[in-house]
DNA sequence: AGACATTAAATCGCACGCGATTAAATCACA
DNA sequence: TGTGATTTAATCGCGTGCGATTTAATGTCT
């Protein structure tokens, strides 16, 4: 490949993937706002709505997130009274975080936020799965070059 | 379409979005780890390699952010001696952002990142490209739909 | 010229997100 | 048994990112 084809993919990458990812995240804060739910914190209840109670290594797992960023996540939530955060008697190491009440009623009013998102993108059906399975190829390169530790000097 | 196949398109658009954007930030947070230079500082300085000076919101504009976000982050580049920061005489409300030596300096270190997150990514140029056109669509109807007012009683 | 609107940055409070470290519980193995 | 390694959360400091507000400079209209 011609170096001036490097240097635009370079440049059309770095920001396409930027600016796309913060349209996403504040579209999503916007039609979340109402039901004073963060993005991640919707994330969060999506989970503990599949299945619950969950720790919080295995929400981190999933999302990408550290305890770092879900501990005081969670405490937000936990003092909005969406979730409740107990410790494992069978491991007092664990904290299984539990969808309260509250939580679980957030779901029917924000049932159709996915298909708002979707309707959003004025995209096809066809054309946003092609998108998610490259973004999944995407994701899984990046994550198998940070635990090899890619390098400039590479 | 059924009701099953928006929810498993919804859930998967949610939790694929926010992973990946996560993942390649974190990659381009390590490469530029080195030299001192956070994800969006690097994004900053590629555009005034491009163009130099630019105002703030000339800057926010390309990058889909705010002078709430930029003022600190351009601070901080200034103090690392990457920028200066001067009232433009012409328009007193104006900030003129310019890279310094040091700043230009660093281009050739960074040359290689582009190269290196796309060698990363595990994909095909072909492959990236047709994910960069994805991306600028879906860009596209998010920043239309939020200029719209887009909410879950639409 | 004077009054009001508009624009450009800056400021503030809040919520992520991460790396590094710490504290507590559990595990492994001699 | 007991001692050191491992695992799980929590904590801390820093850097984004945003909405709302503020301040200063410029534009506009009479």
């Amino acid at each position: 490949m011609s170096s001036d084809a490097h240097s635009i993919l370079d440049r059309m990458l770095c920001f396409e993937v930027y600016s796309t990812e913060h349209a996403f995240a504040r579209l999503y804060k916007a039609l979340l706002a109402p039901y004073g739910l963060t993005y991640p914190q919707f994330l969060v209840l999506v989970l503990l709505w599949e299945q619950c109670p969950q720790t919080v290594n295995g929400l981190g797992g999933q999302l990408g997130l550290q305890s770092s960023t879900l501990t005081p996540l969670l405490k937000r939530m936990e003092k909005a009274g969406l979730v409740v955060r107990t410790r494992d008697p069978e491991d007092e190491r664990r904290v299984r975080v539990s969808v309260t009440a509250a939580g679980k009623a957030l779901r029917a009013n924000v049932h159709d936020i996915g298909r708002c998102v979707a309707d959003a993108t004025g995209m096809e059906e066809a054309e946003l799965f092609d998108l998610m399975r490259s973004l999944r190829r995407l994701r899984g390169g990046l994550q198998g070059s940070v635990l090899t530790g890619v390098s400039l000097s590479d």
